[in-house]
DNA sequence: GGCTATTCTCAGATAATCCTCAGTTTGCAG
DNA sequence: CTGCAAACTGAGGATTATCTGAGAATAGCC
């Protein structure tokens, strides 16, 4: 389903504000998931497979932002992010990282505005993760509400992760996070159980759709035991946040 | 019984701009049934019956949506909307999938913007959906009240899956919405219970036509107890949604 | 290496929906 | 006005979707 902020980008990428994003991994499957992915976002992006071609790439294109393997068939991650830093691209860079130990290496190498995830990971949170990148490096000029979203009394900060009901701090796991933030963006449109799957959970989950219900039943009891419920489900079509119809 | 009926009085006036739809699928029955009602309701549609084909067909004929079937002889229909996005073609993916045993392979497929049906569907569904698809990617410029559907005061809305009569919220179960859509998009238009039963029950429905009379009566305790009634049985032919002739 | 929070599966309970059927009502032709 | 076929509607059983609790597996943390 289009969501709001999706429109949005859509609408920008026709106007000024588009943003280049390159995305360089050397399975095809994985960067054709993230490119589609971002695409539809409305970012405007272009891939590479290996290191040379990445810096080829980026020297005529110039990106706003990278996401790049850091396990590359030619240069690792690190080596063409250090070369394109000396040609004087100075660009924020998302590192993708398999889950084996080198995660601490990456942590380290990460300073500045740049940030990293471990593969696999959400869609969600790589584009959660992107769109927080280019506002820490000025790519995205910074809006004062930018990092909120708000339906109703419920609010999710970005910045901070939180989440409030009525004014009332909600603890939430990480996939209740991303499973409520993906309802916020998506308010008072019906989201089917396998866009939330597809959007929300790792992309290489391979298990029944049922975990949705399992997850909506959670968020229910911490978010709608306060008054008007909000999350409501459409019977045989998906899931909706939406304000009581006033009477 | 519920093979091929009569469609005739079912034009679609409205869609000016035509939009080519290629349909994928290797049994001929259902590509037949379906490019016969997409073409019916005013889309310019090419079929082909295996991977290798579709890729062709889509090089020449550009088309703004594909309905394509994930179980092909050749290649899967993943790795056709692959090897067709890889190649530049952006373009919105509806894939369909068998009920059985493949529920496990239902992930990643709404990413893109695209979407999924699992057979047997029906007809109505697939339009619609396949028209929120091309919506949602942008092939269809988005008009603000484009989600919605009117008639007298009765509103439909696609996103939020919401009909109003009178301002008033009604509460419809999903073959009460689909009916009542049908008739929307239909209104003023006399449909006969067959057509209703092509368009809105599953393809392979095997029962009687007495169901419509059934819904329709639930529809009308549920939408037509406010004042004027707007469902109005033309004997011996079908329904048809109309005002009453003013005073 | 244990401890805890979280994720995920599963299965029974609940509830909504679907569909059939049969008795009743309605409209129309003769 | 009468009789017949079409249409209406309520009841109920079958089916299916969804909810939720319990527990096993897993990951993250000190």
């Amino acid at each position: 389903m289009t969501t709001l902020r999706e429109r949005e980008a859509v609408t920008d990428s026709k106007s000024v504000t588009t943003h280049r994003i390159l995305v360089v991994d050397d399975e095809s499957s994985i960067s054709d998931l993230i490119s589609t992915s971002l695409r539809f976002v409305g970012f405007d992006v272009r891939t590479a497979a290996n290191g040379a071609q990445a810096l080829q790439v980026a020297e005529e294109f110039h990106p706003h932002a990278i996401v790049l393997d850091v396990m590359l068939p030619d240069l690792d991650g690190f080596e063409v992010c250090r070369q394109l830093r000396t040609e004087g691209h100075n660009v924020g860079v998302l590192f993708l990282t398999a889950k084996d130990g080198m995660e601490d290496k990456v942590a380290g190498l990460t300073i500045g505005g740049d940030d990293y995830m471990t593969k696999p990971f959400s869609l969600e949170e790589l584009v959660a993760r992107l769109r927080s990148l280019l506002r820490r490096t000025g790519a995205i000029e910074m809006l004062p509400d930018d990092e909120k979203i708000r339906f109703a009394d419920l609010e999710l900060d970005e910045a901070t992760h939180e989440v409030y009901r009525a004014g009332q701090l909600i603890e939430l796991s990480p996939t209740e996070f991303l499973l409520i933030r993906y309802l916020l963006i998506n308010a008072d449109r019906v989201v089917s159980k396998a866009q939330i799957l597809d959007h929300v959970w790792q992309y290489d989950f391979r298990g029944d759709a049922g975990i949705v219900e399992t997850y909506i039943s959670y968020l229910r009891k911490k978010i709608d035991i306060f008054d008007p419920p909000l999350i409501h489900t459409v019977r045989g079509v998906g899931y909706r946040l939406r304000m009581p119809p006033k009477k």
